[in-house]
DNA sequence: GTCTATAGGAGGATAGAC
DNA sequence: GTCTATCCTCCTATAGAC
């Protein structure tokens, strides 16, 4: 690599998706304002739509950044584990881990905004604003179709529809637990053991026990 | 009860409320005017504010007469539970089924908007808006409050912390489940299957196995 | 590339007639 | 109780100077 480093310090562009994410998260997509995005970042007004246009473009970029990061290491860990397994099958607890883990790896890192993204991707999912869901479909399209493969071939035995559902849970309680953990102060009151390095097993455990509960345990009792 | 019944048509501040909970749907909170409120209920803008001060009450409202009953019913199933067992033990299925069969059952009632207001809650738990999770925590209070001390009682073996957690965990299965239904469509394609009759006790029966899936299960590989 | 200035419109809220 | 008319604030987006 031999181009200089011209700039140590963010940039604009850099400094105003920065300060987006942060703001998204704490208001909201709707909620934040491209005046609050530009005071917070130290640029004018007019930098915004210089770089991104308009303020839907602002937003996918926000999330585009970052996911397709994500979701390339998701599938990397995937890509590892077939190779691994030599069209044997794979445990399932391996691949909720490749899909999860990173994830919360990212929604851990509190040095470069990981946390504060994964805390508003996790809020995003169920986002009314059609702009919004339709890139969010796209760029999570690959991930799902290729993890919901695997799950097919690691669990033969289970229905299809009925794996498809509990990814849907799985996907639900994560991103729950990672956008709304102070929800979980609220409702609880103090929250002190709320270790952050005991999390992920916390959750993982749970994950697994949830994708491996016997089929009809629940009786439909509304039948 | 001998009071006539002067109005068998809604009258405008339940039209108000009902247009306010299917827009506040479709678009969220804060995209949604009181412009496009006031429009859709057929009334005039500033019945808004006669009726309910501000936007903020309004949206308060909104979420107050639903949820007053439905943690009314969770908590009277939760009366009926603790009778019958007369100070056993009561049936960790039981009383899962105390607290989420009410809402899904609201989930599933299309006719009086009881789906719509349930999709609006599932995506509300994450609302950036201090003002409604303020008031969304102190109407959940009693109801959090007394599942989580009779899960306690149902589980003494299980850590309390590591209940909370998986309450908590529990929550955002569901509510995702609910709001985010057309997520799944995005992310899966097609879901030709998606039979709503089998809704409740796919669900219930991923919670019940993540509720009591052994507790190190998944090994803390990061440790 | 980044700024200032402003256009053009939508927002919540209210005063006062009916 | 419900309406009309209006105030003032805030928004996104753009045109054009530097």
């Amino acid at each position: 690599m031999k181009a200089p480093v011209d700039r140590v310090l963010p940039d604009t562009r850099s400094r105003i998706l920065d300060a987006a994410e942060l703001l998204f998260v704490e208001h909201g997509l709707d909620a934040t304002s491209m005046r609050m995005i530009t005071a917070r970042a130290g640029v004018n007004l007019a930098a915004v739509n210089y770089h991104f246009g308009t303020k839907d473009s602002l937003i996918q970029e926000v999330f585009r950044r970052r996911l397709t990061e994500l979701n390339r290491r998701r599938l990397a860990e995937l890509d590892r584990l077939e190779a691994a397994a030599g069209g044997g099958r794979i445990k399932p607890s391996r691949i909720l881990e490749a899909f999860f883990g990173p994830a919360l790896e990212l929604a851990s890192d509190t040095e470069n905004g990981g946390s504060t993204f994964m805390q508003l991707l996790g809020r995003t999912y169920t986002e009314p604003n059609a702009f919004v869901r339709q890139f969010l479909a796209e760029e999570f399209a690959e991930a799902i179709g290729r993890f919901l493969g695997a799950l097919y071939a690691a669990l033969p035995e289970v229905p299809r529809e009925e794996i498809l559902w509990r990814f849907h849970f799985m996907m639900g309680a994560t991103s729950y637990a990672i956008a709304g953990t102070d929800a979980l102060q609220l409702f609880a009151g103090r929250f002190d053991d709320a270790d952050p390095t005991r999390f992920k097993p916390r959750l993982m455990s749970f994950l697994l026990g949830g994708l491996r509960a016997p089929l009809a345990e629940y009786p439909d009792e509304a039948r």
